[in-house]
DNA sequence: AGTGCGATTGACT
DNA sequence: GTCAATCGCACTA
C-alpha cells in the first residue's frame, strides 16, 4: 500500500527475493553502514536503495534489530491507483507497471525518503493487510547474482502474469 | 584518492 | 541477443 499525495496506490505482491543472514549477495553481508542500516531495523521495516545509477529498489527488514536481512519486493500485481501508476511509469501496459523491482518502485513512486519507514503500521508506505495466495507458490533461484548464485531464494506466485524474469524461471 | 561494478531497465539490432 | 545510462558504495593503495 502506497498513501501518495494523488491517492492511494495497491498491489499484490506476486514475487520477492530473501536475502538472508550470511548470505554473501545480500547488502548486509560486510556488515551495517549508512547505506544499508534500515536492513539491520527490526523485521517490517523499508530498506530502499539505489541501483544501477538509475533505479530505486525496496526491501523488507526480516530480522531482529541489529541482525542485517530483508525481502526484495520484486514485482507486484497492480489493485488500486493503476490510472496514477501508468503516470510514474509512463506506460499504459498494465503487465509492465510493476514488474521488477525497479518499475515496482516507479510505479508506486519510492525514493531514499521512504527509507527506514515502518511497514507494519498505516504510513506512506506499509503492507497493508494480507490478501489469500492464488494458487501455488514458485522457487527458483534469484534473478541478477553473481554470487551465491545457485540458493533458491526466489519465491512467485505460479500462475501470475505480472512476475518479472525469464520465463525459465517461472516454472 | 582512484577505480570498478551492481538485488535493472529500455532501446535497439 | 547486445548495450548504455548513471550514481554511490566498497575496495585497493
Amino acid at each position: 500500500m502506497r498513501e501518495h499525495p494523488t491517492g492511494t496506490l495497491a498491489g499484490r505482491i506476486v514475487e520477492t527475493e530473501a536475502y538472508i543472514v550470511g548470505d554473501a549477495a545480500g547488502h548486509a553481508f560486510r556488515g551495517e553502514t549508512p547505506r544499508n542500516r534500515s536492513l539491520f531495523l527490526r523485521r517490517g521495516h523499508a530498506y530502499v536503495y539505489f541501483v544501477y545509477g538509475c533505479w530505486f529498489a525496496v526491501n523488507v527488514s526480516g530480522e531482529i534489530a541489529g541482525v542485517g536481512a530483508g525481502v526484495l519486493l520484486r514485482a507486484l500485481e497492480p489493485i488500486e491507483g493503476v490510472a496514477q501508476m501508468e503516470i510514474h511509469r509512463g506506460t499504459q501496459k498494465l503487465l509492465d507497471l510493476a514488474r521488477g523491482p525497479g518499475r515496482l518502485a516507479m510505479a508506486m513512486h519510492i525514493d531514499r525518503r521512504l527509507d527506514g519507514v515502518d511497514l507494519c503500521a498505516m504510513g506512506p508506505l506499509w503492507l497493508g493487510t494480507a490478501i489469500r495466495p492464488v494458487g501455488s507458490i514458485g522457487q527458483s533461484v534469484r534473478i541478477g547474482l553473481t554470487r551465491e548464485a545457485l540458493r533458491k531464494l526466489r519465491f512467485f506466485e505460479n500462475d501470475s502474469r505480472f512476475v518479472s524474469g525469464p520465463g525459465r524461471l517461472r516454472a
